[in-house]
DNA sequence: GCAATTACCTACCGTTCGGTAAGTTTATGG
DNA sequence: CCATAAACTTACCGAACGGTAGGTAATTGC
């Protein structure tokens, strides 16, 4: 391993550099010349902290993907009920994309990614995974409870929710006129909640 | 232009390897070369029959785009109701995209990618507003006919059904047990009208 | 005080990239 | 029967790519 020192400035100042240039050109469109001229240094520098181009970029996948996951535990934690849970997770979720609005470009471009466009070991498919399962898990015991209604299954809710969710934020990520807000993240809830149908008969 | 021949057996040749080795690298990292020896052709005819590497990539998104724009009013003059209009337009965009999963790929990870990572002139942007746009105005005249609810804006609950159906698009993309067809279209649009919650009050 | 290690540097490697110059074959029109 | 144009080909270009060999200054251990 080429991990000598976990958290030098050197290293830091790479990954903040690769950050920018991934986030803007993807993966395979940039540089690593680029990446380390705009970090000052140089490319061996770059191949002395990390294993190889791929290396540095799951370094920064992953880092990503696990802040959400821990991001939304915490929020989850803050309420019982599945509104309040939900509310918390996007308000978060909101909160962490105005903060990092490249790295969730970048986390998102890798999960719509073509297979050969990232690196051949970059495992994010489980992570991936593991933060839908939570969400899923959340609105599974939701249902249990009996806030949710029966008729649908947890799974298919959860991706309701999920898709709710990644369209906001892929689309604020385009069109910046998106607001990212906690009154938008009650909104947000209240209709995947209530539904968008006129009240007539339950169906 | 280099268009001599718009339909001409090469340059749909050309098209579908480039349809190939695009949505399954991406752009940046499929090779010309590799789309011409696929093709079992060379260079100079590609670039006799597309101006460069953008033009062909722009050749192909464009024309998913539009394809999908098509299927999606033909499928919601099918109806008078929004539950039966979405029904359909998802129903019809399941099948397109078991028939074309490698177009949609490319459609998919054209919108979510990063801005430095496609060609510059690719005005792909306009196309999707558009997409959006259509769905949208359905969304629009249902409310106004009095079959959505007025408490929530015709755009946020457009950007729920969008959601919906591309988180399970792109899921059934990643995961492919995802199971795409009639029936599910069918609940789909159920969870987005009725509401996830169990009726208690109607909040 | 000196060997070893860390943390870089300059300079360069072979490969592959998108794109082109110039020649060749085939069909067409006068 | 020959000129023109379309539809390609082989062969090659300069540039940029990811990655490395080898050297160096600074720090550390003994």
């Amino acid at each position: 391993m080429a991990r000598p020192v976990p958290h030098s400035q050197t290293r830091l100042l790479l990954l903040r550099a690769a950050l920018r240039h991934f986030a803007n050109r993807g993966y395979a469109a940039a540089s690593v010349q680029a990446i380390v001229d705009d970090a000052g240094l140089s490319k061996p520098a770059l191949y002395y902290h990390f294993k190889d181009k791929a290396g540095l970029f799951q370094a920064l996948v992953h880092e990503a993907h696990d802040e959400r996951y821990r991001l939304m535990r915490a929020a989850a934690e803050q309420s019982r009920e599945i509104r309040g849970q939900l509310e918390g997770i996007l308000a978060v979720l909101f909160d962490y994309f105005h903060q990092n609005r490249e790295l969730m470009r970048i986390s998102f471009a890798t999960m719509f990614a073509a297979p050969g466009e990232l690196p051949a070991g970059l495992d994010y498919a489980d992570k991936c995974a593991r933060n839908f399962d939570f969400v899923h898990a959340l609105i599974a015991g939701a249902q249990k409870r009996g806030e949710l209604k029966k008729r649908f299954h947890s799974r298919e809710m959860a991706f309701g929710f999920y898709g709710l969710v990644n369209a906001y934020l892929t689309s604020h990520l385009v069109l910046r006129d998106v607001m990212l807000d906690k009154k938008n993240a009650r909104r947000i809830v209240a209709l995947f909640l209530a539904g968008a149908a006129a009240k007539k008969k339950t169906d």
